[in-house]
DNA sequence: TAATTGCGTGCAATATACTGCACTAACAAG
DNA sequence: CTTGTTAGTGCAGTATATTGCACGCAATTA
């Protein structure tokens, strides 16, 4: 393996799971610590990660909570974005929701996928110059520092004039009678409009986010096309969703 | 086998594997390894891959490129920033241009200000989320993965509706008769507006960017209201600025 | 105190890269 | 046809990069 690609693996890890430690890159990259430890140093002076003792941290505190919600649970959310991105196809028109789990289906794209892909998240249009053959548009808007997405009537009135192919919408709440439903009067407006964008609409949503409601609501069931989720969700859970006609992947 | 033939051929596997091995590409091609040392020296030259001890690596802006120029000349940059800063006041509505000097003036806000600040750049925009009292918002449109900027019709329309107290704008070229200049036209228009939609316009301009033109125009010198660039530029390549009545600070 | 862990440095071995030079083939000008 | 020019190639020698190892240091823990 090559130094340099070795050194973007590290960085990609550090990205994906907020934190690197030298011994466990050491075996997971097939090189003694050293090589890993003289890594660290260089991309630390490089300005491209934070050295500290045993691995590495991101280097700007600013993705800190956005990072550290990335951390937990990521088995998980990895195991749905591997599935998720199944179901794209070639030269599609792809809208990707913001948050953690849709960064990483932003991560794990196949690295020849040529597409267009529109999102109204930052990280994720920064996480996407990975991928030559990926056409991004940005939605911009008022930034939510939180979420790090775009909201208000600027996000929503851009997403108007897109028609694309498909939609991943992560999921916060998910009740067979409520509903997709959230937490942010605003991100509700901005998922409304990405729905009403696509085609179909592939829902992310994590063991937890099943049976709770929030304040806002999204839309119904039948908005949603797909549902992608993890295997440890049992049957019963989902029959109304399979009842709605919604596809169910279990990751 | 021609050397054009030979060179498509590598970018070819290149893009297939997603990297490759000078000694692989001797062996596969039938040609010293010297001869593929120069061909990937000749392409990445040409920017088509990004050249790496031992083979090559597909060019990718955000690591490649964009992170590391901002290692390069960090120290005037860091200057030109710091003194840049001091421009700012409390409440004002602030464009910032993309590029590494402006991420670099992101960086270096005063912790408590409170404003707003308008940016095409998601970098920027993602590293301000870790000031409190900053507003931000992100100006929409396609994503140039190279210059980490957004470009494009939706850029230039989205800054029409913005009257900002203060514009900083990353130079890349400056010349007392030409004006302002760029390499891409896309840039050109995007800075206009930016440009158009400001009371004040901040030139940020390291010292080699003097006396240089490129082929798109972006304004003339009386765009300018003010020019930050490093102590080490002499004052008389500086004095047609100052006849113009741009205020001049070194940094 | 002793053991452990992570860190940094110097060293040697190997792999890779660069430089200058000579050779070849293609091609244009005389 | 001959000659000069150019681009492309390979080779030899030298320079640089990368890596693992041995060793000592510092901080933490048993």
């Amino acid at each position: 393996m090559l130094t340099a690609e070795r050194r973007r693996s590290i960085m990609q890890t550090l990205q994906r799971d907020g934190k690197v430690l030298a011994t466990e890159l050491s075996k997971s990259l097939h090189v003694s610590e050293d090589t890993i430890r003289r890594d660290l140093r260089e991309l630390a002076t490089a300005g491209m990660l934070q050295r500290v003792h045993g691995g590495a941290l991101p280097r700007t505190p600013a993705t800190a909570s956005f990072t550290e919600r990335q951390q937990q649970d990521s088995g998980a959310k990895w195991a749905i974005a591997q599935a998720a991105v199944r179901l794209i196809h070639q030269d599609q028109v792809i809208i990707l929701d913001g948050g953690t789990t849709l960064l990483q289906v932003a991560q794990h794209l196949p690295r020849n996928l040529r597409a267009t892909i529109v999102t109204h998240s930052p990280p994720i249009a920064v996480a996407l110059s990975e991928y030559p053959e990926i056409e991004v548009i940005m939605i911009g808007g008022k930034f939510d520092k939180q979420r790090q997405t775009t909201i208000g009537a600027a996000t929503v009135e851009a997403y108007r004039h897109i028609r694309a192919d498909l939609c991943f919408l992560g999921i916060r709440s998910l009740h067979p009678d409520v509903g997709i439903s959230t937490h942010s009067l605003e991100e509700a407006y901005v998922k409304r409009a990405m729905i009403a964008s696509a085609a179909e609409v592939v829902a992310l949503a994590s063991a937890e986010k099943f049976g709770t409601a929030a304040p806002y609501i999204v839309g119904s069931l039948s908005d949603l096309t797909h549902l992608v989720t993890e295997r440890s969700v049992p049957e019963e859970i989902l029959a109304p969703y399979r009842a709605q006609g919604i596809a169910i992947i279990r990751a």
